[in-house]
RNA sequence: GGUUUCGUGGCCGAGUGGCUAGGCAGCGGUCUGCAAAACCGUAUACAGCGGUUCGACUCCGCUCGAAACCUCCA
């Protein structure tokens, strides 16, 4: 499968070009929500972006097994000397069970990412259903010598790993400073050294989310989840690990080195990072007042915000941007956002009712389209650069526009070129879609036909104020009318 | 303090060692009963200071500024 695909990896911070380790398979594993809060722009960011990424490797021809995984297991909270976790806190609070938080956090997600039009990956496995894969790694780990038990609890052994492996290199971080910094943090630890991490933790009396293991009825470390489930659904060595660079250190370094301690070898081949949000120039947190949900951007019900913005342009709004650089939400940005999505839309829509020119020789002919197209591709395979595509799909609006404005022509071979790659890039990849043209019946379009006749008699009888009174009143109704030169046109906004 | 990412015109945001990104807003036109949409034209730019180069916004160094991580939190 050939294609000219080049992603940032990372690990050796440099794009390379990607091959796969076993076309036309491609294996894609991104760090999924864990499920004890609504949904909100930090979830969103990743989602989208992976979404981007697995839906092109699918353009390409790809049989891509894409997996995120949902953590549903309850890990320490750090400010707790109580040893509480964020699920059983949340539990607590709200006096529910932890799987009833976990499974209606999980599904307040899904309702969410669908709502932005985020592919459902292949397998989305839950922590708390693989602890026997999760016991059997810590068991290798052990056995491989890189891993010692304390009291029931089992610990990364990172002095040992850094004799023979190089701890940090994806982070950048330096071990010795690792080490002198943490050290820094007393407390009554039962790690033989600060930077070690927990495999197995032995649970309190009081912790409700618990497994048995050979070591300890407890629950697995944090990092290892990622581990023994990218393992078990796309081999010990597969192709894309995805993630927030906020998961860089410590988890994704960690789970280079339990995957090389319990493997013998790593186990990605490329990773990819998106870069993180904020708002108004700030850290989004529940501090600063800015921590808004998804759902408090789609209805507009948070102080910050001067509207309510529909999930395509949120989406629009991420994929504006390239994933590896900072976004920054702001009122005036999302707002500019909206009219360019309807810009686009509209494009598109009038797309599907152009009408190539038959006649030849006719001044302005349309062109370029080849070249735009292949802009295309060169755009998303140089890192999956969006908002390069994004700017091909304008000049193709300028295009459509100019044709149907009777400014430029084009050959019906090219309107078919435009027609596919627009339908390709802009809802295929960037996965936008109509918001509006769901609910138009039958019923609707009639009354708006009888609707749009009677105005047009009222025109040519040159009775302004009933015209008019017809465009304002069906306005409020969020249904704009247009009059062009060849009638009336509406939409629904 | 350390590691990492980044700093582009009024706002957002690509890209490149020398050649127009794109969107929104603005200004001037065309079209139009008016409006909207659309099209055409147009101003404003590469944080600062050095260095490499025939030439840097693009490479290197430093400074300033922002964000993430450095918390058995996921």
């Amino acid at each position: 499968m050939d294609n000219n695909l080049s992603l940032y990896n990372t690990l050796s911070r440099k794009k390379e070009r990607f091959e796969p380790i076993n076309p036309p398979f491609a294996g894609l594993y991104v760090c999924g929500p864990t499920v004890y809060g609504d949904p909100h722009l930090g979830h969103a960011r990743p989602a989208i972006t992976f979404d981007l990424v697995f839906r092109y490797l699918q353009h390409l021809g790809y049989k891509v097994r894409y997996v995120r995984n949902i953590t549903d297991v309850g890990h320490l909270e750090a400010d707790l000397d109580e040893g509480e976790d964020k699920i059983a806190k949340k539990a607590r609070l709200e006096q529910m069970e932890p799987m009833e938080i976990a499974q209606f956090y999980a599904d307040r997600y899904f309702v969410f990412m669908e709502a932005l039009n985020v592919k459902r990956p292949s397998i989305e496995p839950r922590a708390s259903g693989h602890i026997i894969e999760q016991i059997r790694m810590v068991q290798k780990i052990l056995d491989a010598g890189f891993a010692y038990e304390v009291n029931g609890s089992v610990y990364f052994d990172i002095e040992k790993y850094s004799k023979t492996h190089e701890y940090g290199k994806l982070s950048g971080r330096v071990l010795d400073d690792l080490m002198t910094n943490s050290r820094m943090l007393e407390g009554q630890d039962e790690k033989h050294n600060p930077a070690d991490f927990a495999l197995w933790k032995k649970a309190q009396p009081e912790h409700i989310m618990r497994w048995p293991s050979p070591w300890s009825d407890g629950f697995p470390g944090w990092h290892l989840e990622c581990s023994a489930m990218s393992a078990r659904y796309l081999g010990e060595f597969f192709d894309i690990h995805g993630g927030g660079m906020d998961l860089l250190f410590p988890h994704h370094e960690a789970e280079i080195a339990q995957c090389q301690a319990a493997l013998g070898h790593e186990s990605v081949k490329y990773w990819l990072h998106n870069n993180m949000v904020t708002i108004n120039g700030q850290k989004m947190g529940k501090s600063l007042g800015n921590f808004i949900t998804l759902e408090e951007f789609f209805t507009g019900s948070h102080q910050a915000l001067k509207q309510a913005y529909s999930p395509m342009t949120i989406r629009f709004f991420i994929l504006q941007a390239h994933y590896r650089g900072t976004i920054d939400f702001s009122n005036e940005a999302l707002q500019a956002t909206e009219k360019g999505l309807k810009k686009l839309m509209n494009g598109y829509e009038t797309l599907q009712k152009l009408i190539p020119s038959s006649l030849p020789g006719i001044q302005h002919p349309a062109s370029g389209i080849r070249e735009l197209a292949a802009s295309c591709y060169n755009a998303m395979n140089d890192d999956f650069n969006s908002p390069g595509v994004i700017a091909n799909l304008f000049e193709m609006v300028r295009i459509i526009n100019s044709v149907n404005d009777k400014k430029e022509t084009i050959s019906a071979e090219d309107l078919e070129l435009l027609r596919s790659t627009m339908k390709t890039f802009l809802l295929d990849i960037l996965g936008l879609k109509d918001e509006n043209s769901g609910d138009q019946s039958e019923k609707i379009n009639g009354l708006m036909e009888l609707i749009l006749v009677i105005r047009q008699k009222s025109r040519e009888t040159k009775d302004w104020d009933t015209s008019d009174q017809i465009r304002d009143t069906l306005q409020k109704l969020h249904i704009s009318v247009k009059d062009g030169k060849e009638g009336s046109t509406w939409n629904i906004e």
